[in-house]
DNA sequence: GTTAGCACTCTATTCTTGAGAGTGCTAATG
DNA sequence: CATTAGCACTCTCAAGAATAGAGTGCTAAC
């Protein structure tokens, strides 16, 4: 890598230049070095480094007599090896922890609160995908009659997520039936991840395996229609209208082609989860998240573990040029925050 | 009403300016209409009818010398009393049935199914309020038991709606119990509508006339922490960025608060359910919404019938210069559409 | 009552101009 | 030899001026 070609202070000035365009969203000049940061260097000096900067990749022009801006490579060599770690204040803490304190514990009340945490907190959109189903642990199953031909199945899962499901049943079955194939269900399959128990449900050889002597026709129908969902997780978004205030967001069509992609769940979902690593914090910037419509945010994201290896998703989205030392700390602690939350309340 | 001072020329011609302003999104001039509409009129008559209704109160001026501009006066009198019923082609009914087609009858599925639905034939913004749940009646009830403290409260209502809700019990409180307690539940509250039931919760002389001998304190404590639930609709949103394309909101700042509006959703909630008659199509023009941020917008709303009383409401919200005719018969089919879903999904 | 004609008003566009910001280069400096 | 002062050059941005065009309001004629 060219990394290696820097010398200390093209470090030093490329992160000044990170730092204040950062603040002033406007293109940084050498007399703005000179004043705002005591390099011991005269402007020249730092025209000719920006110089030098510029032919790396790091830094653009916008034209000819204007300052200097980061490119995503710059920001990239920034976020990897420049910026240093930002403690949130207590206050900062004090916030987020409050923002938790009125909500009932409930699943859906976390991750919605969590959203608006975020958003809140970073001043960017606050995005929270919902663990992924498939990972997850059956705590208990309940299966209610609607009518002849459905049933409600509510599935318990180990993380306090709830999930509704309208199945169909075999016509002639009856309500006691339905209660003895519900108990022997738990009895079987209660603590299995959801993945497993899938895959029994549609395999006639290890259904056999697991219910043995129980196994009957309408344990297997049941049994199958259940646990065909389609992987679904839910995104949860907060603070769009943030981006408004952004003064690189100042034309419509720029921000159009941003929200056209924000009112696409599944893609925002695909964009959070994909190429995730297992655990600790990520940052995407610029076009690096490969979202057409998005190429000038960035999403700082990390996964949060609930109980046993399921994992979810958090994230901020907000423009290339964000604080990322603190949007960091903010994503860092908030998504330990949560796995705290599951942790405790189960 | 000054309205009766209008003749049928000025009707006439109020009607052309609508028509002409909501397609091309300009003022319209008195050339255009001697040009578009053949009324047998010359330009300079046109233009002293335009005068005497622009001091009726129903057209404005930009400036000297720009065409006229419906004010939302005369677009009332223009929904009132103008305009006609514009049905919906074939294709676009097919078009909202295979849009509820491919869904899978449940609840939740068809209140966002709607919200779409809605957004992508009008393109403006599709909203759907779910029923008001105090009005809905239990189908069944069902309670798990989460740990030592807590349970999950399945609320099925006869609409199809399912609520879950986590619910504090008494702390030694063993599962055969709560599974008795569940039983003598459905028995006696079963068939009624929520509001009375949280009525009878909350009072201890008809609990005991409703429970008889079964009562207890558990039952009570159950009973009574399940139902204390507070009212809380679902608002399902689609199609926010369709504004982007209304050449009035041109401009970051307009479309911004719109926007931040629309991030509310309790008070979108509001607005779709403040006066709302009790059946019916209804229309809120401009200002009328009163909400801070939405003067540029109308609301086309209606409310939907699930069985039984309980209400919800659709709607459309798009730029004050919406084609009203089409709209109106967007929201009036859809409502019935959904109407008979549930009515059939039972 | 209707209409033709015309003066008047206001907007929107284009072009010009000048100021200001910032660079790149060159030559001088320690 | 790295650093810096100095200066010419480039480009943007804001303000002003000029022009074209659209549309009205009024008056006088039909």
């Amino acid at each position: 890598m060219t990394t290696l070609a820097l010398d200390s202070r093209k470090y030093a000035v490329l992160e000044a230049i990170v730092n204040c365009y950062n603040r002033t969203a406007e293109p940084v000049s050498s007399q703005k070095i000179v004043r705002d940061y005591d390099m011991g260097l005269s402007a020249a000096t730092l025209r000719n480094t920006m110089a030098d900067l510029e032919e790396l990749g790091y830094l653009t022009h916008p034209h000819t007599s204007a300052g200097r801006v980061p490119t995503e490579q710059g920001y990239r060599v920034y976020v990897d090896s420049l910026m240093t770690d930002q403690k949130l204040s207590r206050r900062e803490k004090q916030f987020i922890r409050d923002g938790y304190a009125s909500s009932r514990r409930d699943f859906e009340e976390i991750m919605e609160q969590t959203s608006k945490i975020l958003s809140a907190i970073s001043h960017h959109i606050g995005v929270v995908l919902s663990p992924e189903l498939h990972e997850s642990i059956l705590r208990r199953l309940e299966l209610i009659s609607i009518d002849s031909e459905h049933m409600l199945a509510v599935l318990l899962m180990a993380s306090g997520a709830v999930k509704n499901q309208v199945v169909s049943i075999p016509k002639d079955l009856s309500d006691e039936e339905l209660y003895r194939i519900n108990r022997i269900l738990n009895e079987k399959l209660a603590g299995l991840p959801l993945k497993q128990i899938r895959q029994i449900s549609q395999d006639p050889v290890k259904l056999k395996a697991v219910f043995d002597q129980h196994l009957s026709d309408p344990i297997a129908t049941v049994t199958r229609n259940t646990f065909a969902l389609e992987q679904e997780t839910h995104v949860y978004i907060d603070g769009t209208s943030n981006f408004f205030s952004q003064p690189e967001f100042g034309e419509v069509q720029k921000i159009e082609s941003l929200f056209r992609v924000l009112e696409q769940k599944e893609q925002i979902a695909d964009l959070l989860s994909s190429q995730q690593e297992p655990l600790g914090i990520q940052v995407l910037i610029g076009s690096e998240n490969g979202c057409e419509g998005m190429e000038m945010c960035s999403i700082v994201r990390s996964s949060y573990r609930v109980r046993g290896n399921q994992l979810g998703t958090i994230g901020v989205i907000g423009p290339t040029r964000m604080a990322y030392p603190r949007i960091v700390s903010i994503v860092k602690f908030t998504s330990q925050m949560i796995s705290d939350l599951f942790e405790e309340s189960l």
